[in-house]
DNA sequence: GTCTATACGTGGATAGAC
DNA sequence: GTCTATCCACGTATAGAC
């Protein structure tokens, strides 16, 4: 059972919980539009309902929130990577089936992914230390599946960290150009990708 | 011959484009360090030694500066993949070339590219249209390409459009990552790049 | 063309009432 | 926890002397 003060606290953290993710939501909003450092507070308060001065209520400061939009963005890819890569049915299959989920979340994420790859420079030395850890283990698994293809005499990859660097590369960087609203699906670009992907690991004639 | 008129004009024009790039490089440095919106006019007068009222003699405003950098950078990428695509010896060759070339240029201009690429929506809409102009100019230059080579019968590409953007996807997502630090010498990322263009588009067994 | 001085707006963050 | 009011620093751009 738990004690009233413990009910109360926790009446309380979800009531703060539910101000602070508004928050954390009108932020993403407002740094895909305008990039971090144009984006004022007043714009994040407005864009969730609030006054200037809430938002330091339930976030310490206007880069902590952006902190918090980057763990989160990096913790979701490196989740979608490490899930696609976790049935090792075939080497080939597998490729194909990461290079296809790590595209689509670029894609259907495109606002969350610009903000955490093109606004990397603007944490403090701390939080960039921190992020950096999430990617090096977003490499390590790109990497890792590659090696195990070679060794399993499937993939003809020479330079490993290179071409996995090139892999992730294609999937990241359509954050830049991939349009939500324009003609082609997520799909159908993940489907190349990946396609793309397989031939570049394929055995050569 | 020349009047004293003319003469003296272009001195006075030599001397005033002078300033004019010492502080088109001190935004470029600026820019690439800090974002654009980030960067003060008065940043870039210090940078090039001047006042902040200096600024404005040379430049209309802070936006123009971007401009100006944007459509320098655009016209020198556009410039390099255009001359790689010109020997029309063998497409897989000429591809090969172009996407070394490309991505030589990328890495090697990683400052200008990151500019150029994360700074666009910071353009007024009529900067913006016409920076588009030499991106589609490109494109289609790649498509051309692409499409040579499957006419040719020495390429299996089904999708034109999605792996001509792929490749330059590729390319120009160096300026994301590309440490000109780092132990990699730009040469050797390019020519990793240009072999995996190649056997994206090569015919399958 | 360069400077100093400044107008004028806006930014992050805080104070203190309710 | 939310608000209004506010502090104080800084930003773009201009004015006017030299």
């Amino acid at each position: 059972m738990l004690s009233t003060e413990e009910r109360t606290s926790m009446t309380d953290a979800t009531a703060s919980r539910s101000a602070r993710e508004r928050l954390l939501e009108a932020a993403v909003d407002a740094f895909a539009e305008k990039g971090f450092t144009a984006t004022t507070t007043r714009d994040i308060a407005s864009r969730a309902g609030m006054s200037p001065a809430a938002v330091y209520v339930h976030h310490d400061t206007k880069e902590s929130l952006l902190f918090t939009v980057s763990v989160q963005g990096h913790r979701a890819a490196l989740d979608v990577i490490t899930r696609a890569a976790k049935d090792e049915s075939e080497p080939a299959a597998q490729l194909h089936r990461m290079v296809h989920e790590f595209s689509t979340w670029h894609a259907e994420n495109s606002r969350v992914g610009r903000i955490v790859q093109y606004e990397f420079d603007a944490l403090t030395p701390e939080h960039r230390a921190e992020i950096a850890g999430y990617r090096r283990q977003i490499e390590r698994c790109m990497q890792d599946v590659l090696a195990h293809g070679v060794e399993a005499g499937v993939f003809d990859v020479e330079d490993l960290a290179g071409t996995a660097r090139a892999l992730l590369s294609l999937s990241v960087d359509l954050v830049r150009w991939f349009d939500p609203h324009g003609p082609r699906p997520a799909s159908e670009v993940a489907g190349l990708h990946a396609d793309l992907a397989v031939r570049m690991t394929a055995p050569r004639a």
